[in-house]
DNA sequence: CCTATTATATACCGACCGTTATGGAACAGG
DNA sequence: CCTGTTCCATAACGGTCGGTATATAATAGG
């Protein structure tokens, strides 16, 4: 009671050392679910791409689920990063934009796998899903409100038109980012989809 | 070989008779893969929604895959129908918000369940369903193209300003859908849905 | 009535699912 | 060395998956 244990901060680790990385492992489990869905990535095909056991795994994340969510996580933090810098454009076009090449980058590119690992886990329904897909639609509507409310300053700033719904700009926007990842999904080549972003931009409301 | 048998139209069933019907039963299972999609949907959820065994359902539609295929004539015929009417509409803008407005009663109705079953489908990637996949690409692509032809009817109408690619602005107009079914099933609201298409109705070029 | 044919009902198949119990291997502190 | 703790590897658990073998019921034609 009295050692003053002063919270060791890379604490003693005290059993048999574990002979894989976590964050690494739990980039390859991303890998797999980003590729085949929540339902369709099986523990078969995540310890194999992890390269651990199952007992590791569970030890390690718990269970597939809370795999999930920590995958969920990195994939938010690494991938859709650029959300945040998009919404620090100067203006409203260009936050557009931003957004949207983004989406071509990170679902169209040719390391990751193809489509939105949020899309394709929110739309396979197995029912003990259902809180995967929570947490997806969750998560969406959160960046969406700051998308409207970064559309709100610009229809102060006299970026877009007064006239045009900051809302509904929000929910076209984010229609345009779904479409895009998609048919990123089924297969539509990077030059088709910079083709959909450039007619899109030219559809986009001038001041 | 001289009995002249001239096809007998209703031909003379044989064996015991079916007890079901097997149109109805068709439209039970369709509910079903859209539902849960592909791979969501257990054979038990097929058989129990369709009030009928397995056996009976491999001896009817072969098995399940041949089964979604069928069902998915079905939605395609039933559900998509309103995609040929869009295209006979009098100017581009009106042939976009049939499109519009038709996914909007379609997918985001309260009678059939949310969401577009081909997209649910085509992103369920199980090893198996890859077929699954394919069908729908090929589906959606065979439709895009009518769509760009008649977009490029449209300039040569003057209906849309010259500068328009007509094939963009399809890949845009079909993202617009893809966004609608995507929020539709993932709960969003009538009125949130109708916001999206009237935005972008004015965003829609003017010729 | 008998046979042939087709549909139904039950029970079952092997394969895979997510998860866990079991036993041994590698470390730290005593 | 011994003990306690943590991790790895194997094998197994009950359950569900898509698909079927078997036996029985219902019809048509002879």
């Amino acid at each position: 009671m009295e050692q003053d244990v002063i919270a060791t901060p890379a604490s003693a680790p005290k059993g048999r050392p574990r002979e894989f990385c976590v964050d690494q492992a739990l980039a390859e489990a991303l890998h797999v679910f980003w590729a085949k869905g929540y339902d369709g990535a099986s523990m078969t095909d995540l310890t194999e791409a992890m390269g651990i056991t199952k007992p590791s795994l569970y030890a390690a994340f718990g269970n597939k689920e809370a795999l999930f969510h920590k995958a969920l996580d990195l994939y938010e933090q690494e991938k859709l990063e650029y959300g945040r810098a998009a919404l620090e454009q100067p203006t409203a076009r260009k936050v557009a934009e931003y957004y949207l090449r983004g989406a071509i980058d990170v679902h169209g590119g040719t390391d990751d796998p193809k489509g939105c690992m949020g899309l394709i886990s929110s739309l396979a329904c197995s029912p003990e899903a259902e809180s995967i897909k929570a947490d997806v639609v969750r998560r969406r509507a959160s960046s969406q409100r700051l998308l409207v409310e970064r559309f709100e300053r610009a229809k102060a700033e006299g970026d877009i038109p007064a006239h045009v719904d900051a809302e509904g700009l929000t929910s076209v926007l984010y229609a345009l980012l779904q479409g895009i990842t998609v048919q990123a999904g089924a297969g539509a080549t990077h030059a088709e989809l910079e083709r959909l972003v450039d007619t899109s931009m030219t559809l986009w409301p001038s001041p």
